[in-house]
DNA sequence: GCAATAAACATACAGTGTATATGAGTCAAG
DNA sequence: CTTGACTCATATACACTGTATGTTTATTGC
């Protein structure tokens, strides 16, 4: 349901009424609607492709990263989620206990695990939220952009303008990449590991 | 309000209020709920440090990240709005014309400029959304690493619990750095802009 | 002083999450 | 065979949400 109405489209009673059932039922088997919320998320990061401990680092987490960022996608209600909710549950342990594994087996030390895995982490956020935030498909973009360029005041904010009429006049399509600043990451993680092994 | 108490707790009545009003008073200065989200991320957005358009490249979008940084942990609820939110208003338009024009006078090309650009944010936005999500203060890391210690089955997940046990022990604190990520990623967009400045 | 406008107001409605209490069904122990 | 415990669906009710509608009051320009 929130998959395809949106998060908000998912009220007790609406839920309870595609189970046939009613409002009050849910709550024999879910205390409230924000232990709902948990397990939905954990429905999500259980579709994470957890790395193979025993895997090449950088290809193991370049592989984890992509199916986070599709996942995220697939489900669009779930970062929303990720800022509301507290406790880390079995799931995100599952998944950090991969990540983890996969680079202290690399030689890694533990905060070089962690500042490495947090810096992926927040590529993928990012990038997924800024996504999930801009209003036009990518199809759309040139004609998006011929659209609203007339709205971008050339004297205000002469460079957005240009940069949008760049895109409108097909000099370049306007699209970003996930794998490109992921890519940045991973290897510029690569080469400060390798710099600072032996200081650990 | 919503600094204070979240965003849940700033209801049209409760506003009104505080304002010493009803809550239909307030349609009369706002289209509705939404709107006045929208006017509320205006106001975090208008917090950022704009990059000087003449200045180095690479300080001033540092200097304009950390500052994102500092107001989105600021006013908590901003990432939440940002997530449901659509159109760009003029505020985000000034402030990504100020990159984009910093970054243009380095010789970026569109292409450069806009994944550049969307690589850094993601980088912030990333960082962002896991420190807000995470649910103890950083001087508190290794007493609640010893707390949730216990919780975290060792032949389940040996590699999340032998890293909590490391900060557990205090053998590293456990805290992770903004500006790691933000440095691996100017550092490396500025080589990778070097080389292929050429063939743009 | 009067008309026009702006802003605050009261009321009402549909919808939300959920506390509480009741009732029907299953199952094991006496 | 019965009794009691337990699980689960239900009905009702409460406090709250955003806001559509219509009305009253305050303020301004002429």
């Amino acid at each position: 349901m929130a998959d395809q109405n949106g998060l908000e489209a998912l009220s007790m009673r609406k839920l309870a009424g595609a189970l046939n059932a009613t409002a009050m039922s849910i709550y024999n088997h879910v205390k409230g609607k924000e232990e709902l919320h948990t397990l939905m998320l954990d429905h999500v990061i259980n579709e994470f492709e957890h790395p193979d401990i025993d895997g090449e680092w950088k290809t193991m987490l370049k592989r984890r990263a992509i199916s986070v960022y599709a996942a995220l996608k697939r489900h669009k209600w779930a970062l929303t989620l990720m800022l509301t909710k507290s406790a880390p549950t079995s799931a995100t342990l599952r998944d950090t206990d991969r990540v983890v594994g996969c680079l202290r087996n690399a030689g890694f030390s533990f905060k070089q695990v962690d500042w490495a895995h947090n810096a992926i982490e927040s590529h993928i956020y990012g990038y997924t939220i800024q996504e999930l935030n801009f209003p036009v498909e990518p199809d759309e973009y040139q004609s998006a952009a011929q659209h609203f360029l007339p709205h971008i005041s050339l004297k205000e904010f002469p460079h957005a303008h240009a940069s949008a009429k760049a895109v409108a006049d097909g000099d370049y399509h306007g699209m970003t990449d996930f794998e490109f600043g992921l890519d940045l990451l991973i290897e510029s993680i690569a080469a400060w590991q390798a710099k600072n092994q032996q200081a650990e």
